[in-house]
DNA sequence: TCAAAAGTGTTCAGCTTACACCCATGA
DNA sequence: TCATGGGTGTAAGCTGAACACTTTTGA
């Protein structure tokens, strides 16, 4: 019996210069791939995604979780390959210097509004990933995982208008609610910024990560 | 170089008899597995997870809608197999007379509440799938696939209090919601029910089925 | 004292919840 | 006319959106 090839491959989420970017890798004909690779025959699914993201970025403590099987039997003309991606947030000051130390590969990051050609079915990979981030922001608390340890409510509020691509959340109520979740502490120091100087927060260890949504259907 | 095995599996759910049941198969040796089977070299996910539920259940037009994968090496002691899983919710009326007839296997449907021995990590993955039915239930449509195409909205009311085993919804008020949701149609007939007739209604075809949750975080 | 950014309080509309009530049918 | 279940209206309370306001810093 034949057997597909399964891959892992995934989506490398970054908040830098403004913008939500995405790890790539360049391919040698001017095409670009996501970061991934073939699964060990005694590793997990996820352990492949932790190591091959290691490899790729030289990064290894993030958020990480599988986000859909991509499996049509076109999306590979070569070969058979089923594709099973996670996605990942990490803290754009993680990344060691020069990115890719432990890879023979070019990666670079781009913004999710301006991808360079992709391989495969990528694209429409990143697409929706891109989806399910923005829903998954808004019942649970991974937008943390962009950012820094400590960090200010305006830094945490800029990520929420970056995701969402959307300017115009009030200050005044995205304070209110992130008081009445209680999810984050005071570290307590402050932060210069030009004006008056930010408390710096982090997120509380013991804290809900995902919330309930409320009910929209009975 | 070792390949993987892949599956695909599938957990059915159906209401009857005032309950959520499962579709599961006998084994020989008194455990039980859900419906599924090898993907084809040639065949997508979604098209395997199609024949393998017809194989099983003889049922064709169904909700469909890939779960998660699972990957973990130690899952099956005899063959590494990676199991990409699909849910499908079904309508017990057009279960066909003697269910399974294409299928060599001995079928039968369980309450989730009530499970008999299962093979693998099948009871996890159930448990994954209930939840993420609970989940679904509350901001899409589904619930109207377990049911027959005409309901009445009390056969909605208590098909959303078995799933989320919750007896206390209260009835006026998920009548106004899914009035407000603008997702029903009147047939219009009634259904003689023992009291006053009730409204037979329909799942209008060009309604929205999933609706934007409301943002609990910022 | 002015600009810049942090941080808060208050109002109002709209939604959710709880509950009481009326309607249509068969026995 | 009574039991059974279908179906609706409304008041109280809570939530979220909008916006105006105060505070603290550096220049």
């Amino acid at each position: 019996m034949q057997l597909p090839h399964v891959a892992v491959d995934i989506v490398v989420f970054t908040l830098c210069d403004q913008a939500l970017k995405v790890c790539l890798i360049n391919l040698d004909n001017d095409r670009w791939r996501l970061p991934g690779g073939s699964i060990g025959i005694d590793e997990s699914l996820e352990d492949a995604a932790t190591r091959l993201l290691e490899e790729n970025t030289g990064v290894s403590a993030v958020f990480l979780q599988q986000l859909y099987t991509f499996g049509n039997p076109q999306r590979d003309p070569t070969l058979r390959t089923i594709s099973v991606v996670y996605f990942a947030l990490i803290c754009a000051e993680i990344l060691p210097h020069g990115y890719a130390t432990n890879s023979n590969y070019a990666i670079s990051w781009h913004s999710v509004y301006q991808l360079p050609p992709l391989t495969l079915d990528h694209a429409e990979i990143i697409e929706y990933a891109l989806t399910r981030l923005r829903y998954k922001i808004e019942y649970s608390a991974v937008a943390f995982a962009l950012l820094p340890d400590e960090f200010t409510l305006r830094e945490l509020h800029h990520a929420y208008e970056i995701i969402l691509n959307d300017q115009r959340l009030d200050k005044a109520n995205f304070r209110k609610k992130l008081r009445d979740a209680d999810i984050l502490e005071a570290v307590p120091r402050y932060k210069e910024t030009g004006g008056r100087p930010a408390m710096l927060y982090r997120f509380r260890k013991d804290a809900q990560l995902e919330i309930k949504t409320k009910r929209f259907f009975p």
